[in-house]
Order: C-alpha cells, then sequence, then structure tokens
DNA sequence: TTGAAAGCGCTACCAA
DNA sequence: TTGGTAGCGCTTTCAA
C-alpha cells in the first residue's frame, strides 16, 4: 500500500514540496491560503508524516538503547517508568535490551546500539562485567552514556548509583537499635560491586558493637536464599535479619513464613528497590532505593549529555550522582 | 564528528559505492581482493553500517511498537522477557510505551507507531478503552497488530488471551475440593472484561454447590484489597479465599499476614501471571497464566503477519488465542 | 512567499 | 565483475 508523502501532497496541488513541508509545520512564511489548501489535502489523503524519515534527514534517531543485565520484578518496572515518564515527554523512545547476565550479549546489545544509531545509551551491567573497555567505542562514536545501578569503577562515564554505604549503615543502625544480639544478614552475589559496598559499610558499622553475634552468607538468588535458609531458621536464636536486596528479602520472607516466624519480636531490616516489599509484612523496615527515582535522574542525564553533545560542547567532567 | 560511510570508503579506494556496499555483504559478483581491500579500509576507518539508513531504504524500520496500560511487576517483567527472546532472535526491537490507564494516552501512543512506521504493534488496552476504532487506523495503514491480554470483544485484530474461564473454573473446583464452606472472592476492576469472564465462570461453578457461602468483593489495587480485608477478616469464619489475579492476591497476603493467619487450614487459591507467588507462602494453590508464555506467543504471531503482510498475502480469518 | 535542488546513507536496478 | 544512478521521504539553503 503506497502512503501518501509529501511529494504526492506537491504534485496534487502543483506546488512544490518545500512548500507543503513548510505548510505542514505552520512555518511562517507560507500564506495562509496555501496552508488551508494543504492541510485539507493531507487531511483528505489522510498524510501521516514519516518520522523515521525526518530522523533520518535529521540524523538523530530520537531513541535510546536501555541495557540491562536481566528483566526483574523487582527492579526493572520501577525503572522504565521513571526513564519512559522523561524520555516520552522529550519525544524520545527507548528500546529494551536484556543482556540475560551474559557479557557476550552486553557486548552485541552495544553494538546494536550503535549500528542503529541510537542517540544515547542508559546500561546497568552484568555480573560478569569487569571493565567498560567494551563501552570506549561509545565514546569514540561521541555516544552519550550513562552508567546505572550496576557498574564497575570507572572515571569515564557518568554514573548513578544509590548510596549502598549510607543505606547499608542505617540498617545496620536499625538492627542495632533495636537491640538485636544475633543477626543473619543476606547479601545477593559476592562478585557485585555493589554487594560489596553494602557489606563492608554494614560490616563496619557492626565492628562497633563486638558484643552482637553477626552472620552473613550470600545468595545469588531469592531460590538461593530459601535453601540456606532452611537449615539456618534451626537457629531459633536469631533476633534479627538484614537483606541487602529486594530478592534477598523475598526468599527470607517466604522462609520465614514457612515456619510461621513472622509477626514475631525478629527485627527484619531491608534495602529495597520496588513497590513490593510494602505487602510483605508491616513489621519489615526498609531503606527505600527508589528506582523509579532513579530512571528519571538517569534519564534526564542523558539527555542533558546528548543536547551538550549536539551543541558541540565537551563534557569536563565525570561523575558519580549519588541517590 | 564525522562517521565514516559507505561513500568515503569508495572515495578512498577509488572504486563505487555499489561496489563497497556489495563488498561489505560478501556479494558473490564481487572479487576476493576487491572484498580484501574494502574490509581492510573499512576495518582501518571504523566503519560502521548504519541500519539506520538501511532500514530506511528497504521501508521496514525493524521496530515493534508495545502498547501497555501500565508499567506493572507482576506481569510486565515476565511479557517483556517472552517478547524479546523472540524478537532479538529476528533481529527486531522495540518500543515499550505505557498508556498509564489512560485511553487518550493510549491514542497517542498509536499515533506515535504509526508515524514512526513500526513494523507492527503488540497491545494491551487500558480500563477506559471500550473500542478498538482508534486501532482501526493500524489496518488502513496495513501495520500488522496483535492485541493481547487486556482486550475488549472484537472481530478486526487477532488476539491473545488467557483461558480464563477455565482458569476460574479450575480455582473454584480447588476450593470446593479442599471442603471450603464460606468463601471469599477476591476480583480486581469490575468493569474489565477479563474480570467478567473470570468472574462469571467462577459464579457459575459455585452456584452448583449452593451450600458454600460466597462472598465476592471487587478491588482496583492491592491496597484498595488490604483496606476491604481489614474489615471482613474479622469474620473468622471464612475458610477459602479465591484471588484472581497477582495484584489482588498481594494485598489479600498482606492483610492475612498481618492478623497472623497464614499458614492455618485456611485454604488461598489464586491466578497468576508472575514468579512472585512462589515466594509468597507454599500453602498457596496457584492456576498460573504464563505472561512469559503469552509474550513469546504473541510476538511469534506478529512476525508471522508481519511476513504474510510483506508478501502480499492478506490476512484471511481473526483469530483468538486462548493460553 | 514560493521553488529548485542537494543530500542524509544506503541498496538495487540496469548497463557496461 | 564493476560502475552509474535513481531514489527511499524529508528538510533546508539559496535563489527567485
Amino acid at each position: 500500500m503506497k502512503r501518501t508523502t509529501i511529494k504526492d501532497l506537491a504534485e496534487m496541488l502543483n506546488i512544490s514540496t518545500s512548500t507543503v513541508s513548510r505548510a505542514l509545520k505552520d512555518h511562517p512564511d507560507i500564506s495562509s491560503s496555501v496552508k488551508l489548501k494543504v492541510r485539507e489535502a493531507a487531511e483528505t489523503f489522510n498524510y501521516v508524516p514519516n518520522d523515521f524519515a525526518v530522523n533520518f534527514r535529521k540524523k538523530s534517531s530520537k531513541v535510546i538503547g536501555l541495557i540491562v543485565p536481566e528483566i526483574t520484578m523487582f527492579f526493572i518496572p520501577s525503572i522504565i517508568n521513571g526513564i519512559s515518564s522523561v524520555l516520552n515527554k522529550e519525544g524520545y523512545h527507548f528500546f529494551i535490551l536484556s543482556s540475560n547476565d551474559s557479557f557476550e550479549t552486553e557486548k552485541e546489545h552495544l553494538e546494536t546500539c550503535i549500528n542503529s544509531r541510537v542517540d544515547g545509551v542508559l546500561i546497568s551491567l552484568t555480573n560478569e562485567t569487569k571493565d567498560i573497555d567494551h563501552l570506549l567505542k561509545l565514546k569514540e562514536m561521541e555516544i552519550p552514556a550513562i552508567i546505572f545501578d550496576k557498574t564497575v569503577s570507572q572515571n569515564i562515564f557518568q554514573s548513578v548509583i544509590f548510596d549502598n554505604i549510607r543505606n547499608a549503615e542505617l540498617c545496620a543502625d536499625k538492627l542495632i537499635d533495636h537491640g538485636c544480639k544475633n543477626i543473619l544478614a543476606i547479601f545477593g552475589d559476592e562478585n557485585l560491586e555493589i554487594t560489596q559496598s553494602r557489606l563492608v559499610s554494614f560490616e563496619n558499622r557492626m565492628k562497633h558493637f563486638p558484643a552482637i553475634n553477626l552472620n552473613i552468607i550470600y545468595c545469588k538468588s531469592a531460590d538461593q536464599v530459601k535453601e540456606k535458609l532452611d537449615l539456618l531458621l534451626d537457629d531459633d536464636s536469631i533476633d534479627g535479619f538484614f537483606a541487602m536486596s529486594d530478592e534477598t528479602l523475598m526468599g527470607l520472607h517466604s522462609s520465614l513464613i514457612k515456619r510461621s516466624l513472622n509477626n514475631t519480636n525478629r527485627k527484619v531490616v531491608s534495602i529495597s528497590e520496588g513497590t513490593l516489599p510494602k505487602y510483605l509484612d508491616e513489621t519489615y523496615d526498609y531503606q527505600v532505593n527508589d528506582g523509579n527515582e532513579m530512571g528519571i535522574f538517569a534519564a534526564k542525564q542523558l539527555l542533558t549529555s546528548i543536547k551538550n553533545e549536539a551543541s558541540g560542547a565537551r563534557e569536563t567532567e565525570t561523575v558519580v550522582h549519588r541517590l
């Protein structure tokens, strides 16, 4: 099916394509009589502007690539909400690309982004990603990029992360204030930067209280939490739990429920990125990392970079934004 | 920054752009010596193919528009996983557009899809959407579309839905088999087709057992479930619960926990679209609607339609696929 | 106030 | 086996 184009309209009305183009966007140069004619014809022949062609001509795709390590229920929905609220308002769209926790896939997705000429990239790294060499190409091609949430230490790209140190400390304080004496702390994948920073600050805080017995376990998934707890909960004396994320909390909650250990005088404290936790148990205490807020912030930063890039202004410093 | 183009390469090597283009894609017509030269130059000057231009030329964006009523943690992650697994394999990408439960926004997103020349649309309708007049334009423009999950009755587009009737019946049976005598059934938004079909079949099944006392409530959100249950749970005699979705179950779970009513001899049965529920309480019983599966199925159907469209084959019949 | 024409990067047809 | 060229749909400069 042939779609009506500006050229079609021009031929029908015996005027030039440039006039039609200008009339359609209400350019002041064009007389109102011509504008009227053009608009009528456009209406009649069901003309639909081809943004694809416009963007091609303007050398800007108006598309952002969003690369995430995996699509989870804990973080992705809130981050997507944040990102789209910012991008849609500005006429941008975004591809969502999941690395499925594979470094190779992450590299492929970056290729994809470059090939399809995205205007910018928002990326959260996989567990397997140890450096950002594969991101350097973005710099070469002058494609603005922001790393968010899961990152490695680097000083090339702006990054947006939660203030893990502060949050883990606050959680430790909550347990301490509550008078817990025997604490089980549940962390995620030991190799993640995000785990390490939470771990270190949590432990540091605890060190000031040598009377408190602290046990630490690492679990790569909620299921693994359940497995490990099936044994550990035999220890009745645990009076405080720390979960470093929604996912670990999920496993903990499940195990507690199973043994009817909820709603007792145990204290459960967790860092949370999502909206889910408020439905688990009202006695749980959260330190909230708002994924929505992070999405909004990261997207805004990216748009700023894109505008700077366009105006020729070079970025001067690499910033780590802590939320 | 000027990116290397095929033209650049052609000028450097003093050959034509057509030769470069063909060499780059290993066309059999081109001599291997030329191919080598071209590939070397491409490598040296960091040539990156411009898919955007290719697609423009080929009049196919390789992009699918995914329009959803809202971005929830219950359904969206699984559906996205299903969709991307199919689309990425075939070289397609997708925009995700959230209607935020607004009919107007839904219409705008459809415009966006049409304007940016997506090759196809996957859409789940908002609560406010009562007919599909606004989708008709897709037909006019010959853009293939599949409606999934939330739909209205129509016979223009293919649709993919869960077998709500069967699933609600099975849930009713579970409660009946368990010997429940006083059942509370929690449904979602009363106006949704999805609610109605589950409601009708659930009630029909129950009608065969007049001895069972059945109470029904409607709640638009998990929070509303919590509110209503705060009163209703005073009735200690409820021995069976039905939640029509993950979201309603979430509210129910929260209320039960709060009163320490979990792990008793109450039976909780729910229809579920996600992975979350398995962490709530192992005694809950689920009838699973697999979002991942739905995403895969819908995406495959769409790709088939796109290929048919391209080959000029007209669709003959409109099918409702029940999973 | 309007038009002619170039060109974004690439492909594909037709010729040589 | 290679090159010339038209053209996808649109914008924009320059000229009229």
